[in-house]
DNA sequence: TTGACACATTCCGATATAGGCATATGATGG
DNA sequence: CCATCATATGCCTATATCGGAATGTGTCAA
């Protein structure tokens, strides 16, 4: 199996910086393909499939205006992502208590000789 | 290009479901590979390579316990994605209540008798 | 040292992405 | 109907994923 589709998630959705960067636009209201694909300083493909992609999940909507199609945010789709990733607030600050110990620990590993090889 | 690496951002590791049951479990507390293997039903391989990724993104820390590894949540890196995805809570209330806006009008539409076919 | 256990890494295959480019579809105005 | 503007889609390549199975590495205990 490959990875899970884009549109197959928010999750996934926004895992693609363009997209946010699309996402944030629209929050100034509605606007068509090619705007947003100007500003954003990509081509207008470009633009309509991420916009595609957006819209298979919900997070975007579209509604015709004559000669141009007006896309506009649906953010409804954010809120489980922001739910679920809010269930972590807690430990993210008490990462911060923690991380003093943390590099005490780390400073006495170093001391006492590699054991963890540096990643990356 | 492909798909940008799950390994680049906090966005793409937690867009693959089973990382962010790990990220769950975590929360309770450091544990071993196999414990986390066993209690989501994937093999230990699978396993291991989920929680290499997270550790890449830094969002989980191992500890070498003897012949264990304890890996231990690391949550400060879910604090961006949480901002960001907050930036648009307005507009998902927003969007709740142009919901209702919008069963009301359709509650009248009905009562009024059908008028106008529904787009989509 | 050897065996046993915990875990990491590698190789494979199938899949789907993002980007670039060309082109099709669609609506508008004349 | 035609030319034009706005947008969508198709095709192609390179890349990276996830999953599975096998195997490598590391640590303890006797």
């Amino acid at each position: 199996m490959a990875r899970a589709a884009t549109t197959s998630d928010a999750f996934n959705a926004i895992a693609e910086p363009q997209r946010r960067e699309i996402l944030v636009l629209l929050r100034g209201g509605e606007r068509p393909v090619t705007d947003l694909a100007r500003d954003l300083g990509m081509t207008q493909p470009q633009a309509s499939k991420h916009l595609r992609v957006l819209r298979e999940v919900g997070l975007v909507r579209v509604r015709g205006a004559g000669k141009q199609r007006l896309y506009g945010l649906d953010a409804r789709g954010l809120r489980p992502v922001h739910e679920w990733v809010g269930g972590f607030e807690r430990f993210w600050s008490e990462s911060f208590d923690r991380l003093d110990e943390y590099v005490q620990e780390l400073k006495q590993a170093r001391q006492e000789g590699p054991h963890d090889g540096d990643d990356q």
